[in-house]
DNA sequence: CGGGTTTCTTGCATCTACCAATCAACCCAC
DNA sequence: GTGGGTTGATTGGTAGATGCAAGAAACCCG
């Protein structure tokens, strides 16, 4: 049901019918290898004859192979053929640049990962990444003996112009604004390697419908919210990344919470951002061990999220209460998240999503002094499902969708 | 870019692909009626003779009809064949059940309205349902003679279940809970109607993006804001209608803009709908005329929205003050569906929308002082740009979308 | 009236999926 | 170890859609 765009829609042809279901069989061996031809038919409704031709084709071209068979059912009969996608056919680099440091990521066509490389930012934004170009150059380096290059995703904080690659305003990043990260990275790297932009909230939720555990199977609709400098969201409407009208969507960090609260860096007051970022989080946090006198200045500035979370978890109770504090904060935040865009689910990500037993319950009870449950029974609201940092998966995701997603249609 | 559902995706054939191009073609003889065989060639990129075979299909099926034929070019050569939907050859029926009154449309296959009825709400679902069922039955019969006939679309206030037409929690319709709309006007109808339901605010948002003029054709990214006795929002995305988990999203009139006002019956406090629907407009033009002494008790009971408005309108200063305090209200409300869905377009419905001109200005002042420019200019905020009722015309466009928009495939 | 031009139609090639028959591989009972 | 039953995979032929190109139709104008 959905309106057709007159100016910007494509017709269909032959060829796009192939790619269809091209895209559907791939998706298909991804998400259930090892599979034989029989099964996939059966799961698309496809003849097993233009299964078995498609196979040939990817074959070919050397997408999947061909493993051993499998077992015979129990009246007999020819055992399967398993099929497999080629983890060498193609790779990816992940690049997430966050505010203090730049993970770097190799991964194969599965989307697993091969290499991961850490390293702290820099002052001087130009130099900082000229230094992530060699790292992206050498990880290049140690893939092209092995596989195709697909290219590179980087997650970036702030509103972007992701075509060029530019940070229009990037406040947590503390490098200012206008940064041209595309320029610069391409200034070295050259043409020929294809890089992509998105904002690392977006990129996490990425991640988490492409790369998630069984919560997320079938989930078409969520909205990540990453939870750390400041509160980034990324939302997900009918299994695609939803960008809004000039790429700037998935700011509900700028949600005000309380019309007369501080101050905020978006010219409103009181946003969720304000109450519940790391940032905000760990000065409670200083705020309330000082008035106990248990804090010197010089520890307050080792201070971190990470470094609460952690006491929280080994029983520390002022910590364990500031954590508690941040989820309510988040609770009045999400209500016209889930009033408005009512997502199948949420998903919370960042550092406080490691403490996300300890918390969940706060939140969940903030939420539901806030809304009707005949609203919240239908979202769930979880902590990242992914082992390494989302936003870095998204980026990969953002790479290899390009072969695991269909050509947009209409 | 989207991520394929292996829980509910759609293989294609060559029927798909037909159906796609159909309804291209279909679509750009609406937009652009009359309109030659080679224009539309031209404006798809189809090959001539497909489209003279599509044509042909359409004539035969009576979709389309040829009239004259037009000029010719300067330097002579055939004249074209001008195409032009048959508006016989479908007709659908509109019925907007309000708070108030209920409104009927008989509507031909172009959404050109040909009968209009209006009916005074009474206080028994059940027996004003049936009235509204018998209405729809006298439309059918005038259609019957002229035309197939598509449907019925029926707008609802409140939260539905669209599927049996049952609504579930209905605050503002004064009729409780759990009205089966959908049973008792079937019973009257019979099963071969077919009867569609949607929410009144989303269905004004859809009536926008199919019948909405100029400001709207292309934008695919919008949101309706419909103020009448709640505020209720309907999100279309990438042209299509956003419904959420369990048809529950568009809420965006839950956004609490004061934590510590009213209490709503959402079980948030200051929540949008609490300051800016017409009822809370209303009733603060009371209080504010009532002080100065020049209202009387049974004047007040007589004052509703539509006659503020038309006092603003012919200068009443309390009157168009009380407006503006509204419109600075929903500029608090609309910031954070920017910051969220950054949409191409929000549009204002409801009552407010007739003094557009005279709010306009303080309702931007007011977003301006809560949202980052970048953000802003990037989203357009007008009147709903529809002579009829919006949701009016979304119903019907509920109905006639079976034959305009694309089978959804993936 | 005939050449130039534009519009529309039609026959043939191409491509992809469907259908059905066939081949291939396997189990197991006899 | 052999043949029947069973399941998996391939292949040849058909149908239906668009692309391509030639040609028919309609028109202007000298």
């Amino acid at each position: 049901m959905r309106k057709i765009d007159l100016n910007k829609f494509k017709t269909a042809d032959h060829r796009i019918l192939r790619d269809i279901n091209e895209v559907i069989v791939l998706n298909i061996i991804r998400e259930r290898q090892p599979i034989s031809r029989v099964s996939i038919a059966e799961t698309t409704g496809l003849e097993e004859g233009t299964i078995s031709r498609i196979i040939h084709r990817f074959l070919h071209q050397g997408l999947v192979y061909e493993s051993g068979v499998g077992a015979s059912t129990p009246a007999g009969g020819r055992k399967p053929r398993f099929l497999h996608i080629n983890p060498t056919k193609r790779c990816a680099i992940g690049v997430d640049i966050g505010a203090l440091e730049t993970l770097l990521a190799l991964s194969d066509f599965n989307g697993h990962l091969q290499q991961l490389k850490r390293i702290p930012n820099t002052k001087n934004p130009q130099q900082f990444l000229l230094t992530v170009a060699d790292e992206i150059q050498s990880l290049i380096r140690v893939a092209k003996p092995y596989h195709e290059f697909g290219g590179v995703g980087v997650s970036l904080i702030g509103l972007l112009d992701i075509e060029e690659g530019v940070i229009l305003e990037g406040e947590n990043l503390g490098w200012g604004e206008n940064i041209e990260v595309g320029k610069i990275l391409r200034s070295r790297l050259g043409r020929d390697v294809l890089i992509y932009f998105e904002n690392g909230a977006r990129l996490s939720a990425l991640g988490e419908i492409w790369f998630g555990t069984t919560h997320l199977s079938g989930f078409r609709d969520i909205v990540f919210v990453d939870v750390s400098e400041g509160v980034g969201t990324g939302v997900i409407i009918n299994g695609q990344l939803y960008r809004g009208s000039r790429n700037g969507a998935g700011e509900f960090g700028h949600i005000s919470i309380d019309p007369q609260g501080p101050p905020c860096s978006c010219g409103n007051r009181g946003c969720l951002e304000v109450f519940a970022s790391d940032l905000a989080t760990v000065e409670r946090f200083i705020k309330k061990t000082r008035t106990r006198g248990r804090s010197s200045k010089s520890a307050d500035s080792l201070m971190d999220m990470g470094r609460i979370v952690e006491m929280a978890r080994n029983g520390h109770p002022q910590a364990l209460e500031t954590l508690k504090e941040t989820a309510s904060y988040l609770g009045f935040g999400l209500a016209p998240i889930i009033y408005g865009l009512n997502p199948e689910a949420i998903v919370i990500g960042g550092k406080i999503a490691e403490a996300w037993p300890l918390v969940a319950g706060t939140l969940k009870n903030s939420l539901a002094g806030r809304v009707s449950p005949l609203y919240l029974e239908n979202t769930k609201i979880f902590a990242s499902t992914l082992h390494v940092k989302p936003c870095l998966m998204g980026a990969i995701a953002l790479v290899l969708a390009q072969d695991f997603s269909v050509p947009d249609i209409l």
